[in-house]
DNA sequence: AGGGCTCCTTGACCTACATCAATGGCCGAG
DNA sequence: CTCGGCCATTGATGTAGGTCAAGGAGCCCT
């Protein structure tokens, strides 16, 4: 399969999902044999020795997503374990009322469907034309007692992903809609750098509604609140999801409350 | 060391505190070999075979800490990790002008100080008259590293911890000051239970402006909606620090956001 | 018993953000 | 080119919860 062709199937699911009334099958997207997984970041397949990558090429598949389209749902059966290779996925939980709180936009390299109970906490959900392997999870558990270490690399990453969560609640708690939207670009940018992207203008994928409901804000003062920063002059839109950090110095400053 | 005498210790301790302009010396507390650890949920020491119990023991030792002393600082060097025995603590993160977010309350077999980093990502204190086992880290690492399934349940630990967090934030983003009491006494009572205290009347050993800084609320905030609860008859306040749930059915509706 | 804590409660007022509503830009489809 | 959808922006208005201020209750200490 060459690329080309890659992107015309992911224009028909496109298109199809505009036109279903649910969007799509459930984790829908074109599934082939991995040959990815060459992301060095944060990532379960970094680092591993030759007979590990051995292992691990023979569990894991490649998924694809177009924008919008579901990974998986809250409290579905937790059947796989993915890594982002490519593209951006928001996650996130519903209260019955339709009330949305983001708990993260993970990006490549990012790891997600770690769970420790039966059932998924959370949907995931593509923002962007997205890849990812799939791990089987109780074939994933299975090479995870032969090899220890990669559990201790999964401990590590899931008390990383636990101390970003604790500052995301400090974030939500307590910080003002400025101070969210200014912590909330930094992130982003230091995010690029760690996998080695530009850490300037930054790229900003998804939606004001998605980082209101990221930030604990409605769209409407995500909104302002970029305008209020483009008047100060700290940052500036340059349309088409990119946003060019112009003072990173006050934005600093901004995030942390002073 | 009788029983007795260690309350003497404790009542010296908390004497001692209330004089101090800055409470009490760091990871303060009386420190004696520890017999406990024989607590029973989500901790480290539960379920633990015969050998690993023993070589547990070799390297633990136990703390005891007053209401309101601190057990170590956000950024502080993470030399140990903890597991509460008795009584409970309190854990939070800080802005530089001193707002404030706790990111949890932690009671008997809880687990708390396990970093990815060198330091500790959150600073942590005791609530009431509180024990704990200390774990140097360093030596714990040597024992996970022989017993690989300690690590699993560290893993499986981390992974709970991920979840209520993600919990926590739809929490702090998302729902009302009544939406948020409702959750957290609702929250303490399912937690009395695990560790097997009655789910009733339950005891609500923090105060107002720690409750706040949990959910996101002042105290002034916390107090209103305590007594609008308790005036439509779905609360009752015994005081002393404990409540009665006198309608948990209304409370789980609420709590949900209906 | 009385003074000085700290914590809780309640009231009056205020403001940051939400809500409601209108408009304009961009993009893909025909 | 025009039409229809979606998203971003902006304005006008509303409100949940914050802020400020004043008691009051329990507790320890003398």
């Amino acid at each position: 399969m060459k690329r080309g062709q890659a992107v015309m199937t992911l224009f028909e699911i496109r298109k199809m999902s505009a036109h279903l009334p649910n969007p799509v099958p459930r984790a829908g997207g074109v599934v082939s044999p991995c040959s990815a997984c060459n992301v060095r970041h944060l990532t379960l397949c970094a680092a591993l020795d030759d007979r590990e990558v051995t292992e691990m090429s023979a569990i894991v598949s490649s998924v694809e997503l177009g924008p919008g389209e579901p990974l998986f749902d809250e409290a579905e059966p937790a059947k796989n374990v993915f890594n982002v290779t490519a593209g951006a996925v928001k996650v996130y939980k519903l209260l019955p009322d339709g009330r949305r709180q983001m708990t993260g936009f993970l990006f490549p390299g990012d790891f997600l469907g770690l769970a420790n109970e039966e059932n998924y906490a959370y949907s995931a959900e593509a923002v962007t034309f997205t890849t990812l392997c799939r791990f089987p999870r109780k074939k994933l558990e299975g090479l995870l007692e032969k090899y220890p270490l990669m559990e201790r690399r999964l401990l590590g990453m899931a008390s990383h992903e636990l101390a970003v969560a604790q500052e995301q609640m400090l974030l939500l708690g307590r910080k003002t809609a400025r101070e969210k939207v200014a912590s909330f670009l930094l992130m982003l940018s230091r995010r690029a750098v760690q996998r080695g992207q530009k850490d300037n203008p930054i790229s900003v994928p998804m939606s004001r509604n998605d980082i209101g409901d990221y930030l604990g804000l409605t769209t409407e003062t995500v909104s302002r609140t970029f305008t209020l920063l483009k008047q100060a002059g700290t940052i500036t839109l340059l349309g088409n999801g990119k946003v060019e950090l112009s003072d990173r110095k006050t934005l600093e400053v901004m995030s942390d409350g002073a």
